[in-house]
DNA sequence: CGGACAAGCTGA
DNA sequence: CAGCTTGTCCGG
């Protein structure tokens, strides 16, 4: 009895799958075989089984040249191919995701999920929790863990950052729970909890009993590399299809991360946030270097505490514009229009709105302007030579080693530096003055994952100073009360009257066929718009964008980035 | 995607 | 007309 089973393979522009005899070989839908493809050898996933073999010619069919063990099981196959379609991108490329990277035959038998050594204090309801960033989230999961376990499945977890997740693996394994982390094979055979960072969305349990996702409005939950996807939405749609219910940790609880049920305030919110001092340099001295005196002095004094480092200076890297300010008065060079920072242009001052004046500070007409933004290296020089110690430049190929007592770096620093007697925000404007609404998020996110380094205002004397030429902005003031709810209502209020996404379909189309794919979606009734660097598509729900996108044929070639949230 | 093969261009 | 580039087609 030669069956015939259908393969997708690897080849992530050949979107249909291939039909192969079984050769034999004992396949389950979700497994990972090689075929012959042409004249090339080819990996694949078994897509489908029992696929009636064509009835002219039933032996012109090649057979499956090799079994290449496990893959995800049937659920997650489902749940890759939705991510395809969400997303506008192949289905090979989640497969891969939720695919071993070495040939699993054999599972390991999952252990049953007994009761935690120490039960939850608190009870946690399903949904979105603004969280203060010294709130320690292990109670939410021990919680959700502790009310899902009857169900049968696994409970994820997913944080933003490796480290994170080793060592929340570990704290969850000395409370007595099972867990998987790193580990395909566990994951796959089911075990009570599963842990990891984004990819960890497509983790291949079989079914999910509950989900948490912590620090949700993390960035590197999202993929900004194509085809962009983000973990929340991806669980949020998993969660949806098993019937599990969902709890999802945030700093700032964006409308992408909100449904209807609205969000929970933490009852530690304020008191867990840390202190954050504001250092308006407007009308300072140009000439006091680059950390502020109030920094300098503050860093003297954890200089002469114990901890570890005593100052940590975060260096925001955004975008590749240059901030312009006065050398006279100190003020930024912003558009008079419309307030937006001004880069140099040809002859004169140029903002993104595309307003251009003559090269002189608006504020005191000096035309001795200058560029007041330096890189990590820089900074760190400047740095020492103010303090006098040694410090250290921290980015992502170059983690803390534990040498200095002063840091410089990306927020890459946050990966090898776990406390801080102070930190300083070097420029806040970087953040502040970015056209983009995601920008702001990402100071708040920012500033909370400095206040970890420096711990909650309750505790005293320790406390993040951030650097600024701004006077008042709203999420200055916010971050110094820790009073978010007027910004967090806001950006809701924006995006449901703009129709952005989460309240409607939202997806940006750049490089070569960007024109070609807008042109063919604007002829599908999809409102179509030219905006940096490519074009926007908006449509009144995700669904009728996702389903014109699939309808294109051009849609390969440019890239379409759709944008995450699940209302 | 990547190979196979066909059609077009070049140089001697 | 060999040798090379460029384009189009197709895979079970």
């Amino acid at each position: 009895m030669a069956g015939v089973v259908r393969v997708l393979t690897e080849v992530a522009p050949l979107e249909r799958g291939f039909d192969y005899r079984d050769g034999g070989l004992a396949l389950s839908v979700g497994d990972r075989v090689r075929v012959a493809l042409g004249p090339r050898s080819v990996r694949g996933w078994v897509i489908d089984q029992d696929v009636a073999a064509p009835e002219r010619d039933p032996e012109g069919l090649r057979a499956v040249t090799a079994s290449l063990g496990l893959g995800p099981p049937p659920a997650v196959l489902e749940l890759a191919r939705w991510a395809a379609w969400r997303y506008c991108a192949p289905w090979s490329h989640f497969l891969a995701t939720a695919s071993p990277t070495r040939i699993v035959r054999e599972l390991p038998v999952a252990p049953a999920a007994g009761p935690a050594a120490s039960p939850p204090r608190r009870v946690w309801a399903p949904g979105t929790h603004q969280l203060a960033p010294t709130t320690d989230p292990l109670d939410l999961v021990l919680h959700a863990y502790e009310a899902t376990r009857g169900r049968g499945g696994s409970l994820l977890v997913l944080v933003p950052h490796e480290g994170w997740a080793e060592r929340l693996a570990s704290r969850l394994e000395r409370r007595g729970l099972a867990v998987a982390h790193g580990d395909w094979a566990r994951a796959r055979a089911g075990w009570p909890v599963v842990v990891g960072t984004r990819a960890a969305a497509f983790a291949p349990a079989p079914r999910l009993a509950g989900a948490v996702v912590l620090d949700a409005d993390d960035d590197a939950l999202a993929s900004s590399a194509a085809p962009t996807w983000d973990a929340p939405t991806v669980v949020a749609e998993r969660c949806r299809r098993d019937g599990a219910p969902r709890w999802t940790g945030a700093l700032w609880p964006s409308p992408g991360l909100v449904g209807p049920g609205g969000y929970a305030r933490d009852p530690d919110l304020v008191p867990g946030w840390p202190r954050v001092v504001l250092v308006d340099r407007r009308d300072r001295d140009p000439h006091e270097g680059a950390l502020a005196p109030e920094v300098l002095e503050a860093a003297r004094r954890a200089l002469a505490g114990d901890e570890p480092v005593a100052l940590a200076v975060l260096h925001q890297r955004l975008g590749t514009g240059r901030l312009l300010a006065c050398g006279r008065c100190g003020a930024l060079a912003r558009c008079p229009e419309c307030g937006q920072a001004e880069a140099e242009a040809e002859r004169g001052l140029v903002c993104p709105g595309g307003h251009a004046r003559e090269r002189f500070c608006a504020a005191c007409a000096s035309t001795a302007l200058r560029r007041v933004r330096s890189g990590v290296t820089t900074l760190a020089r400047d740095v020492a030579a103010q303090l006098g110690v040694a410090v250290a430049e921290v980015t992502a190929a170059r983690p803390y080693d534990g040498a200095a007592r002063v840091v410089v770096g990306t927020e890459a620093l946050f990966a090898s530096v776990r406390r801080a007697g102070a930190v300083c925000v070097f420029d806040a404007d970087q953040y502040l003055l970015a056209p983009r609404a995601a920008a702001r998020r990402q100071f708040v996110h920012a500033l909370g994952r400095a206040g970890r380094l420096v711990g909650p205002r309750r505790e005293g004397r320790a406390a993040i100073y951030v650097q600024t030429r701004r006077g008042e902005d709203p999420v200055l003031e916010a971050v110094v009360a820790a009073r978010f709810d007027d910004l967090v209502a806001e950006e809701a209020a924006e995006a449901a009257l703009l129709r952005l996404s989460p309240f409607g379909g939202e997806a940006r189309l750049s490089g070569e066929g960007a024109a070609e794919l807008a042109a063919e979606l604007a002829a599908r009734g999809v409102d179509v718009r030219e905006g940096a660097g490519g074009f926007v598509a908006r449509a009144p729900d995700v669904a009728t964008l996702c389903d014109a996108l699939a309808a294109c044929a051009s849609r390969r070639r440019c890239r379409v980035a759709v944008a995450g949230g699940d209302g």
